[in-house]
DNA sequence: GGTCCGTGCTAAATCGGCTTAGCACCACGA
DNA sequence: TCGTGGTGCTAAGCCGATTTAGCACGGACC
């Protein structure tokens, strides 16, 4: 049993032909430039008993593309989002016969920059930039000649890649719409609000679901009962927050907690008060973590598609290499001068969070 | 500005030198081949003015060898493990300039092999096989011409790759060991026991934790006060094998849950019977999940830690990777017949689970 | 004057596939 | 007999680096 690789050389010794010809009938080009069926067939077969396997690497060298992609996060390990976006683009990337490098750059722009030059130098064929927690950022200048997909992250400035992101306002309408179809007329915030600008520093979750809540609350000529501004989003923080709430309004009737974690806190606050979920509270939240459903009862919440934000950002990515390696693509700037900056701000693609009902919310 | 990269016979052309003096130069073998001083500056000064960076698929061709790893891992999303060991991993890869392909089978051996297939047509240099629970399996054949690693994994069969585990059996002792030296010797164990059969099926973490806890009892002249074995380690079965617990034994001192996800349930059953935790009732737990630090009072747990596992992984596949380079390693079959298959058992490293102590302990 | 040697650098092959240009052969018509 | 054109295949260059083999030059020595 050999060690070496079976090269296409050797598939085109066995078979009795020139590598050019074991190349074309390969490519599946064989017809089209009037290859015999018989030699066709005995490249085929010599191939298939070799076990034949393009080179990628020499693929890559001679066309410059290699059917490979580039994830640069800001962190991996925060919770389970990163998990399940990461699944997400992996599963889409294998889908379409692509592998993904996965790079994290600890939010450090050096190591950002030296992970994007060290994609580049294998070549890959695009690059995705994301972040773990949606937000807005400036996309590196190295990345505008290279297709680029932003995923959980929004442009700072003009850019032409597109951004796929969670449609968080849409969501915060949701929530909201929940509670006062539930016939809530005094809904109470936890993790931000009252006013639309109170939300923790550079959360775009916080300030889009804000959003979402105060528009539906407006429309029915409401404002919250009560706001409460944490600077994480964490079970203390949703402890205190709903402590305090209890200690202004003893008996209210509805919360909109900004993520899980906070509802975690708040479930222990209330059951300290011995108030009851959701005879006399409901609650509902956001982001749906495996917690939520651990919690008894089972918190209501809006699920940030993590997955299927990952896919979307491979495919969308895909298909640009694809356009652009037909020639149709966005990378052909348009005859003369190819320095003519023309940043036409991507396309921004949200994505639905659907609401995974349980038991935390009962008629008013 | 160019569009295309800078090449080495773009540098060399600046520096007035053939390629292959600006080769040797920038591979600093340039003084032990003569090359004049007064030459390697003007290649290395062209070369930094340029911003020349090397081509890493036209490496990979030349030399077979792409700084490039390969992680197969059977599912990604499992939780907070994931991350964190793949974050160890991408970590140390990039600290020893390499970059890390991740790919995820789903448990399908066709898209393992479809999977490691695609690496090795992309010349990673070296693979890590990991599973996102500790399991035993059988390490394919095709990975035995490969530098390999397993991680969170235990080889099956005789081969030559090294493993990276969580020393279970360890932790169960230390776990034991807390309560006892605490005062307790009545001790309940909830997710598998009595018996040191009764575990879940093929799950590593569960024979070794109940083994280790088992050692310490027996050395103690006890056993345990009573054993639950649940078949998933969720919330919901630690909470109903707690409640079991809880109808024999009215007064537990003192309970091993076998991991955070069962503790989550025991503290609601216990908080639920009006127990509290620590006076009336002392809990350990395994895993350090997020989780564990939420509850209140948080549980002392024994961490699994997956960063440094991912770490070790990758720092052992790079070690055999080089050593192989330099003509020291294994892969140097002894001369003659090169199909000896010699499987040498890979070493097995075993890394130890701290623990985090928080207020679930109390003394009898 | 010719040979030998050390110095300082370069030409060319190589890795494995893709791709352009073109060759050898045969049949057919003039 | 000689083109002419179609058919079926191949030689050779290229991608960007590394690496082997060796060239040109000048000085020392016999």
């Amino acid at each position: 049993m050999s060690r070496r690789r079976v090269t296409l050389a050797d598939v085109a010794r066995t078979a009795g032909v020139s590598s050019t010809t074991a190349s074309l009938v390969l490519s599946g080009r064989g017809s089209e430039l009037r290859i015999s069926t018989a030699v066709q067939d005995r490249v085929r077969t010599a191939s298939s008993e070799l076990g034949y396997r393009p080179n990628i690497v020499s693929i890559g060298l001679r066309k410059g593309t290699t059917r490979t992609l580039g994830l640069v996060s800001d962190t991996v390990a925060t919770g389970q989002m990163a998990g399940d976006m990461i699944k997400g683009a992996i599963e889409a990337a294998r889908d379409l016969g692509f592998m993904l490098f996965i790079g994290e750059t600890e939010g450090d722009p050096a190591i950002e920059s030296a992970l994007i030059d060290a994609m580049q130098d294998r070549q890959v064929d695009g690059i995705i930039l994301t972040s773990m927690f949606t937000r807005t950022r400036a996309v590196p200048e190295a990345l505008e000649r290279v297709p680029t997909v932003l995923l959980n992250t929004l442009p700072a400035g003009p850019t032409r890649a597109p951004a796929v992101v969670p449609d968080e306002v849409a969501a915060g309408r949701a929530a909201a719409r929940l509670l006062i179809d539930a016939g809530h007329r005094e809904i109470h915030l936890v993790g931000a609000g009252p006013g639309p600008h109170d939300v923790p520093p550079d959360t775009v979750a916080g300030v889009e679901r804000l959003a979402g809540i105060l528009e539906v609350l407006e429309a029915e000529g409401l404002t919250p009962a009560s706001g409460h501004l944490c600077d994480d989003w964490a079970p203390p923080q949703g402890w205190a927050a709903t402590h305090e709430l209890l200690r202004q309004h003893a008996r209210p009737r509805a919360i909109v907690c900004f993520n899980d974690r906070l509802a975690f806190g708040t479930y222990q606050a209330l059951q300290e008060a011995g108030l009851r979920i959701p005879q006399d509270v409901s609650v509902v939240s956001f982001d749906n973590y495996p917690m939520a459903d651990w919690l008894r009862p089972g918190v209501s919440s809006f699920a940030i598609p993590h997955e299927e934000l990952g896919r979307r950002a491979v495919e969308l990515l895909i298909a640009r290499i694809t356009a652009r390696a037909a020639g149709t693509g966005d990378a052909e700037v348009p005859a003369g001068d190819a320095d003519r900056a023309e940043p036409v701000t991507g396309d921004v693609h949200r994505l639905p969070l659907p609401l995974r009902a349980r038991g935390s919310v009962a008629p008013a």
